[in-house]
DNA sequence: TGTCCACTGGAAGGGAGGGCTT
DNA sequence: AAGCCCTCCCTTCCAGTGGACA
């Protein structure tokens, strides 16, 4: 072969101008049609460089609807006016789906404030109130206004109970140099519903719904990335309108506009093409279905993957809206056949709630009177993935069962 | 109107695994 | 090494339930 195989590729003109404009982290100068809401924060967290405590507050809105970005871009305004202004502003930017439990929300704050000698906090170890003692501790020594930012608040109140918020939102009474606001981020906007009346009237002081954007609303947000990540008329009629308009069909998210561009312009350049056309956006639509369901199976735990087997099973025997119980049996089957005990029949109704949430299933309960009350579960993965031919690549055990998918389909 | 089915989903708790403290 | 503490995954137990049917 002649020459560097990276040559070819490298010496090609690039489509984009910065990738990174493109990106879910990328900060925009700007913020369409938000202004509203980033007005109602500024309100609010102005307090903050009085040296007052600003009211705690909930955002609520589709994913994709700007709520993060959006307090990114106030609290760091406020972190510069604050330095500037010599006010003491610390905030904490936590990611509840990661940092899923009490403990590891003190510990991350707590972690953030260290200063030269403090004593380490292990990520498990020490009871939570140790954790929480040595956070106030911290927050005192630094003084000034300390802002936590609970992003996918809900997640955590799903997991660990409101426990948590009621720690944060009474933090201040134990803080005597310092103080406190806490600002929740949540995609369900009826999850207060789960909170102890105390912890949601102390939460939700303030509260600020995203709306989900609309098609032409995204197409503005499109438009100032393109300006900044794009070369001059790479777009061919009718691209930025379609990513608009699908992306607004899936509930306003603007960040699934943004990966279909993306992913619509790199199309076109694996092509060597200069401009990008639909064709590429739908290239792009179906690589994204694919790129979001695969990952999530590859790494389900052996007794999901076996229940979404069965339920993928039934379904190629012609049978829909399959029962808990139907699931259950032909689940156990599934087990026998690759000598794995099968779990209990209240674990896998648990199972079953997880699948559902994760897009993989549908499962609605019903009743069918003397027939008794259960679920109807289908399954949800888009036809684009092969699910079995997924997880029979990962996992050999499952192989396994699949090939043995006609002694199985004899016993039912 | 009451019964009854096939579950649902909450509560409690066991046990393994990981880590810290004394 | 023993004693704690926390999380995760799971089981066991059981009260509760929507709606067809007698």
């Amino acid at each position: 072969m002649e020459g560097n195989i990276f040559e070819k590729i490298l010496g090609h003109d690039s489509l984009f101008v910065d990738r990174r404009a493109f990106d879910h982290a990328f900060e925009p100068s700007t913020l369409p049609h938000r202004d509203h809401e980033v007005e109602a924060l500024v309100r609010n967290l102005v307090d903050a460089l009085n040296g007052h405590i600003p009211s705690n507050m909930l955002l609520y809105g589709v994913p994709g609807s700007g709520k993060t970005v959006v307090t990114r871009f106030v609290l760091g305004q406020l972190l510069d006016k604050g330095e500037e202004m010599g006010q003491r502003v610390e905030t904490y930017e936590i990611n509840c789906r990661v940092v899923d439990t009490k403990y590891r929300v003190f510990q991350t704050i707590a972690t953030q404030l260290a200063r030269r000698g403090d004593t380490p906090i292990p990520f498990t170890g020490w009871p939570t109130d140790r954790v929480l003692d040595a956070l106030i501790e911290r927050m005192d020594g630094a003084g000034g206004v300390h802002i936590i930012v609970l992003d996918e608040i809900d997640n955590l109140v799903a997991r660990a109970g409101d426990g948590l918020l009621y720690n944060l939102t009474s933090l201040n009474t134990s803080l005597r140099n310092s103080r406190c606001c806490i600002i929740g981020i949540s995609n369900d906007l009826h999850f207060t519903q789960q909170l102890d009346p105390r912890v949601s009237s102390r939460l939700s002081q303030e509260d600020i719904v995203f709306h989900p954007y609309g098609a032409p609303e995204i197409s503005d947000i499109l438009l100032e990335r393109v300006s900044t990540g794009l070369r001059e008329d790479v777009l061919g009629p009718g691209v930025l309108e379609l990513c608009s308009a699908l992306a607004a069909q899936e509930h306003g998210d603007a960040r699934r506009a943004l990966d279909l561009l993306r992913i619509s312009v790199q199309k076109a350049e694996q092509r060597s093409q200069k401009s990008v056309d639909p064709r590429h956006v739908r290239m792009a639509q179906s690589q994204l279905e694919y790129d979001q369901v695969t990952p999530v199976l590859k790494t389900l735990p052996l007794h999901q993957k076996l229940l979404l087997f069965s339920i993928r099973l039934n379904e190629e025997n012609g049978l829909r809206n399959i029962s808990t119980g139907e699931t259950y049996r032909t689940y156990s089957e599934a087990c026998m056949k690759i000598r794995v005990e099968p779990l209990t029949p209240r674990r896998i109704s648990s199972l079953l709630n997880e699948l559902d949430t994760l897009g993989l299933i549908m499962a609605r309960n019903v009743s069918k009177g003397r027939g008794g009350r259960s679920k109807q579960v289908n399954s949800a993965i888009p036809k684009a993935v092969d699910a079995i031919t997924t997880m029979s690549e990962s996992e050999p055990l499952i192989a396994e069962a699949a090939l043995g998918r006609y002694n199985l389909q004899g016993l039912l």
